[in-house]
DNA sequence: CTGAAAGCGCTTACAG
DNA sequence: CTGAAAGCGCTTACAG
């Protein structure tokens, strides 16, 4: 910088106040100085810079499981937020242990991260506060909520979510709904069960309890088996929804297997949307997370506290889509 | 610092000293700034002594697919190598464009990152040359590599891996192997397809020809495709052995349906080792990825380049490992 | 063994 | 509109 002072002739202060767009810079100086930069190819250092000005232009992402399903996807969201406003995101992984979350936010701070995004990779609940009080470093939740600590959570919608895959179901006249939920130790299953609950009761068709079940686990045995079981009924479902697409890939095969057609006889909904979702056979209608679009919700909102937006208790849910494929649509 | 200073009653160079387990300090005065900073509360400013030592213990992974099914693995191996050696882990998403990935560089370096870890989250193919010149900045390629850059690239060990599967399978007693190969199009299947061919070759039970298919996706349908033209044969395989897990899921369907039983008529082996292959009817044996390693090797190999070790061209190659399960184990 | 002094590369009041 | 000066919070020769 002292170089591109030197060559262009001004001081270092001017070199600066052009190089952060000030305005009290003479046109054809700054065009000199400009070139000057250009011409001996100078880099601002983002570290001397961070020293005097307080700030880092760095978030950090901690999360409990770098390699849960659901983590790229978050994290993508969160860096192309970030990018946008030229901010880096560092990444730190506690694997859920208290211990390891401490020992990271302290590093975060002694970085001077200028916020933080504190994440699960796993599923939503409620979680206690960071594992270090953050009285000076903004942060949000993601995938995950705080109970009472003044600062928004990220959720998805899985009541909303739900209600999409209801009213799709009912558009396309379906009116016994089989319903096969994900383990109740998993807090979205409640939502979702609201929300498929609430839309056909609005619609005068109930839900018929009897056609509801509770999985043990995700897996596509356990949709397997509830949905055979709803099969043999005498008065068996015209369509399932299933809390997951690993239950839903259960629940084709089943179907599958008593020679029903998909969806003429029975039509199948799942949720997440995953990969295996597409490729299924045949194709499977889903209610997509919106992942990406929570990791640039997060960004955002975690940026425009670091710029001294006001943050309080909030839990932000963004919407889920609907993707309709060839196991609702003929 | 300044005030650990004062109330220690020393110079703000003995704190620093201190912290920075420098062996010049007495042990009665070291013991009072130690204690006097536990008071106080202390913390470094990371950013001030990345300016004063120009080292910011911070490396970046510059990856070109922040969703690829293998980055979170690579990336938790080299958050682990990093976290060790209390280095910070920046993460930038190229997205495979290269005009993407100069203007990452660029702001990496103006971070004054210590090291950079170049990474595909897709497949192992040759690269160019980082999109900006790094003269001053060491570098290492994971699951890719550079054609001459003088650095290190961290790969698989296809061929390796092979291997493996095919002795286990010779060890099982099988003798007419099937292979399933990916797309010719993956330089990791000309690998993979040597080292069954060797090791097969070697214990004087060469591949058969006719056994040999590429398929033209990764995915199940071509697993089952190719294993039931197999299966139809006069001289059916009594092994098969798949390029992926995809394609192996595909087998297993393609056995099953001409109720042949696994291991029993046909026992079958994957590669990679995704989830999924443990959740297989029967839970499929693999050959592992070693991604998790191949992560924590870059990451160190990386933070040696970056306390001066030599680098030069070179291609690591880890080796993967075999899972064995109940579609090969009786 | 300890400390005074310089300086890392910037930005920011402030004076002109 | 421009620049001299101070200072962000450390570390590092160097002198004692």
């Amino acid at each position: 910088m002292r170089d591109v002072a030197t060559v262009a002739g001004v001081s270092t202060a001017t070199v600066s106040k052009v190089l952060n767009d000030r305005p009290d810079v003479g046109p054809e100086v700054r065009q000199r100085v400009l070139d000057t930069i250009g011409r001996l190819g100078y880099r601002v250092n983002t570290v001397a810079r961070g020293l005097r000005s307080r700030t880092t232009d760095t978030i950090a992402i901690l999360t409990d499981d770098l390699e849960g399903i659901f983590t790229t996807a978050l994290m993508r969201g969160v860096e192309e937020a970030a990018s946008a406003y030229d901010v880096s995101v560092l990444l730190a992984n506690s694997y859920g242990d208290p211990e390891k979350e401490r020992k990271h936010l302290r590093r975060l701070l002694d970085r001077q991260v200028d916020g933080l995004i504190i994440m699960s990779g796993n599923r939503v609940r409620p979680r206690s506060g960071p594992a270090l009080p953050l009285p000076d470093t903004p942060y949000v939740f993601l995938y995950e909520y705080g109970m009472s600590e003044p600062v928004p959570s990220i959720l998805p919608d899985d009541c909303g979510g739900a209600a999409l895959a209801a009213e799709h179901l009912l558009d396309i006249g379906r009116r016994r709904i089989g319903f096969i939920n994900g383990p109740a130790s998993w807090e979205a299953t409640a939502d979702r069960l609201d929300g498929l609950s609430a839309t056909l009761r609005a619609a005068g068709q109930p839900l018929d309890p009897t056609l509801v079940h509770h999985a043990t686990t995700w897996s596509p045995e356990d949709g397997y088996r509830l949905t055979d079981a709803m099969l043999t009924r005498p008065d068996p479902p015209d369509a399932i929804f299933c809390a997951s697409d690993d239950l839903a890939t259960g629940a084709l095969a089943a179907i599958h297997d008593r020679d029903l057609t998909i969806p003429g006889d029975v039509a199948v909904v799942g949720f997440d949307d995953r990969s295996l979702a597409v490729h299924q056979r045949p194709p499977l209608t889903t209610v997509a997370l919106p992942l990406l679009e929570m990791g640039r919700v997060a960004g955002q909102r975690l940026l425009s506290a670091v710029n001294g937006a006001d943050q309080h208790h909030e839990l932000i849910k963004v919407p889920c889509e609907l993707k309709v494929r060839a196991s609702t649509a003929p």
